[in-house]
DNA sequence: TGTTTTCATAAACTATAGTCTATTATTCTT
DNA sequence: AAGAATAATAGACTATAGTTTATGAAAACA
């Protein structure tokens, strides 16, 4: 690498870190872009020359749960004998990562994003490892009889994405007043009972 | 009413219907609030005097959807005798009035706008008889042995509403690029089988 | 080594939602 | 009917996200 990119790597570290501390600290609404620049000494230009948008500085954190999902849910649901038990797993990982790593607001900037955004959205993103888990749960919840042959994989894996925007979303404009880590059960156990072979 | 305050409802009935105008023809996003006062011979100061903001537009017409639900939706429900078609009815008929009164753009500003209030949020208030209706339902699936008795009613209703969230938020996110109407059962279905007495 | 190209950065500029203040026509009060 | 109060409106102003253009230093090239 050579001084110019260890520059211009130096410049995105900087405004990357200095931009979450301050919505760690007064929430992502309440910092301005100005004031980032400001902080770190840079400028407009350096700014979006390395992110496309004050909303994108949250989505470098929160692409992070991808790598999650390959390098310590699937392993851990690995361990575990029964398609029941890697179900409930599945979600209380991923609830308790959100809740811990992310909070509310990262999560409500995320969602209010993703809404605004007019192609490339990161959720609808196919190739996701969050699908490719949840299809394999699906798939093996099918063969073993868990759950009921007549409704395809896909469709299933469609009705657990709908499930976990509408916890998060509703967690969201809640403003992280109830426990996510409390809540989710109710409403994935749910979901799972109504997909259950009778 | 006297002079000054026709002089004012014309104003708003004004903006109001040039607004929806523009939003159905451009997209909520791509219409200023100056192209709207423009459009209007009107000014900022009117505008902001009737409407708390751009937003808030859509809101008028939203609040639409609690009058449905008393003046359309409840009658209906009456006329049925079994509990299980008084809850797919009420999907049902919900899902039809979003896709055709709002449409997947109204639904997904009144979504992101609902990320962003501080505190009054619409979603939110309690009194709306969305969850009227809904406790209603439950109160009754349970009398009647269809649903499960060792789930409050108040934690059904919880449940259903952030189904519907994920439902309408991911309709969302997708633009509306699939059928609100014939996707919605896969996971309302599956909601209300996961609730039934084994 | 001198010249050209590239690319990160600075900072002026634009677009736009929302606020604030002044104005003026209407309504209220006495 | 005169004066005071009010409330709707106009439009200047602010805050802020994002765009554009210019600059200069480093890299590539010859």
């Amino acid at each position: 690498m050579n001084k110019r990119q260890m520059q211009a790597l130096e410049t995105k570290r900087k405004i990357l870190q200095t931009a979450l501390a301050l919505f760690q600290e007064k929430g992502f609404s309440h910092v301005s872009v100005d004031e980032i620049i400001d902080k770190t000494n840079t400028s407009k230009g350096a700014f979006y020359n390395h992110f496309k948008s004050k909303h994108d500085i949250f989505f470098e954190k929160f692409k992070e749960i991808d790598q999650y999902y390959i390098n310590d849910v699937e392993p851990e649901l690995a361990k575990l004998q029964f398609i029941e038990q890697k179900l409930h797993k599945f979600f209380e990982m991923q609830m308790d990562f959100i809740d811990e790593h992310f909070g509310w607001d990262v999560t409500r900037t995320i969602y209010e994003h993703e809404l605004n955004v007019d192609k490339e959205s990161f959720f609808l993103n196919p190739n996701r490892p969050l699908y490719e888990v949840l299809t394999r749960l699906c798939d093996e919840a099918k063969e073993e009889g868990y759950f009921r042959q007549d409704i395809p994989t896909k469709s299933m894996v469609t009705v657990f994405a709908r499930a976990i925007r509408g916890m998060l979303y509703d967690w969201s404009i809640h403003q992280g007043t109830y426990s996510l880590t409390k809540e989710y059960k109710l409403l994935f156990h749910t979901v799972i009972a109504g997909l259950r072979q009778d």
